[in-house]
DNA sequence: TTGAAAGCGCTAACAA
DNA sequence: TTGTTAGCGCTTTCAA
């Protein structure tokens, strides 16, 4: 494998010399650094980006933590989407990606800020981790930058991105009613997601909005999943008959809930309206398809990238970037 | 942040030692050792992975190498499923995945071998890439390990994991024979991936074992995509009514061809039979619910990675693995 | 059982 | 414009 110093001796130049020749410092003479140059290209040189990172203290790459990337969870593409959009940000900027992984419980054991020295990554996004996860916290005391996604938390060293939730909730609860519904549930998710707060927060305004009472009873919660929704889904539409529409604070979940109102011997949209969150993919294909308020997914990966790294190469402090929800008019609630 | 000369100082004994006693060695007493321990957790040492690698020409890092993992692919989730595989193993295995990313024009500048050796990687796993791509032919003439998804190329350093698609295909249409079909069409992928070739061998072979003849007329390609598939859906359709089922390489184009069948006033599965290849997720939800041919994505990265890692640590050669495939039974085809 | 010294490939003061 | 030198944090001979 071509060295520095081979090129040096080939070239009969000190490495000094050529590493500068090679970053394209002005301080070489143009016909030293054209012969540096070709040479590289004969002797087929690709920089050593370990060596380089231990010099320089930075490595060019930036961690993803994400949890819950498994066998089972593939379910919702949010996470690749993220993924993808930071991807794409980190490649166009010219740093790497490494993907740290929180499934096992092999690294587990490891610290968060052990993860992130030994790789020696110059900055992390953490994705879907929950308000409580013993990570977070060390996040916030540790000083590597980081930005993470829909996570309130922002100090010197962190920012974070995220959608308006209360806005997004209102909005689909507005349209809910609009459409004159009056009895509307909630099936929100766990309350280790600070989404859910946000959402809880913007279907409550939405009623008080519009002079309806809120009804303790009307809420449930379905734990983000398809399986817990359907049970909640289920439960509200026993004991609430009234109930002419639900708002699910996930797509998934909103699968689950159209489920139980089948189950239950009620129509949707006809009997039921539904209105889900995030606009995952299946949410277009599924039966009826899904209204829902749309997150720009890829946006939130990109986002998040393009600000951790400004923050890195000091361009700018720790942001906190707010997107906006759109909602999608689909077939599940009239 | 600490290093081991930090250990060394405060334990009073010699860099060398606090290497030794941090990396297990047997050769260091017992006492010392602990000591040196306890010193490493008190200044919460983490090692630098950079530093080691440099000298121990190791990474213990994986590279993964993705075409397409973009803004508008990520439509079916096989590319997430099959890094979650990847993921999963490496961190298994104490490895560290870094992503590469072929999505921007900048990255077609380097070279597959320059993109490997200037993160120092110890192996790569190459997904979605076309046959014809440069890249590929890269790898076989570089030394670096590697392990192929769907692509069979096998040398001393590289080997792949692919499916049994022959054997797929042909359940598939062996199922349609069952059930009565006689004009069966086909609608492929594009010729640049491998699994083409071997689905429409698959579709040959099943209609002459049942004594059925093949068709050149009723096989259009629909390039994987939806929106092609539905064009040749269209096609198919119209200029042969005697059509009575389609064969879809992919659940993508599965859904494509569906849609041109509504288009063209068809019932599905009453008119016509359509099986698609893969059990996305969207199978399961779209309507009706698709019949395929289900792999196991997971597992395909999994094996990959799991493969690699087994060459890497010397402890097989270069591997060949093919899964097997399953006939997934829904309400698309009868 | 321990330490001294060399070196992995690179960058960066400083000097010339 | 170029070279000398030191050093990033680590592992590994070799010698004690």
């Amino acid at each position: 494998m071509t060295t520095i110093k081979d090129i040096a001796k080939a070239a009969g130049v000190s490495v000094t010399t050529v590493s500068r020749a090679l970053n394209g410092y002005s301080d070489v003479n143009e016909k030293t650094r054209r012969k540096i140059m070709d040479i590289a290209k004969q002797l087929n040189y690709s920089p050593n980006t370990l060596a380089r990172g231990l010099v320089m203290k930075k490595s060019r790459t930036i961690g993803m933590l994400v949890s819950g990337m498994n066998r089972v969870s593939s379910k919702d593409n949010f996470t690749f989407e993220v993924l993808s959009g930071v991807n794409e940000c980190i490649s166009e900027r010219d740093y790497d990606l490494v993907l740290f992984s929180t499934t096992t419980t092999k690294q587990r054991e490891k610290t968060y800020s052990q993860l992130c020295r030994e790789r020696r990554v110059d900055g992390v996004i953490l994705q879907g981790m929950k308000i409580d996860d013993p990570y977070l916290k060390e996040v916030v005391e540790s000083d590597i930058p980081c930005m993470l996604i829909d996570i309130p938390i922002s100090s010197k060293s962190v920012g974070y991105v995220t959608t308006d939730n209360v806005l997004g909730a209102k909005r689909a609860v507005r349209h809910l009613i609009q459409s004159g519904h009056k009895n509307i549930g909630l099936v929100n998710g766990h309350d280790q997601a600070y989404v859910s707060k946000q959402r809880l927060k913007g279907y409550m305004e939405a009623l008080q909005e519009a002079g309806l009472q809120v009804n303790g009873q009307y809420i449930a919660s379905g734990d983000f999943t398809e399986e817990k929704a359907e049970e909640a889904g289920t439960m509200l539409l026993k004991e609430h008959p009234e109930l002419t529409a639900i708002f699910c604070a996930s797509d998934l979940m909103a699968l689950g809930v159209i489920k139980s109102a089948k189950a239950v011997g009620l129509s949707v949209p006809e009997q039921l309206s539904v209105i889900g969150y995030d606009n995952i993919l299946l949410a277009a294909y599924s039966s009826p398809p899904l209204t829902t308020i749309a997150q720009n997914k890829f946006d939130l990966g990109y986002k998040a990238a393009n600000a951790l790294i400004d923050m890195l190469e000091e361009k700018s402090d720790a942001q906190v970037i707010t997107l906006e929800t759109e909602l999608i008019i689909r077939e599940s609630a009239k």
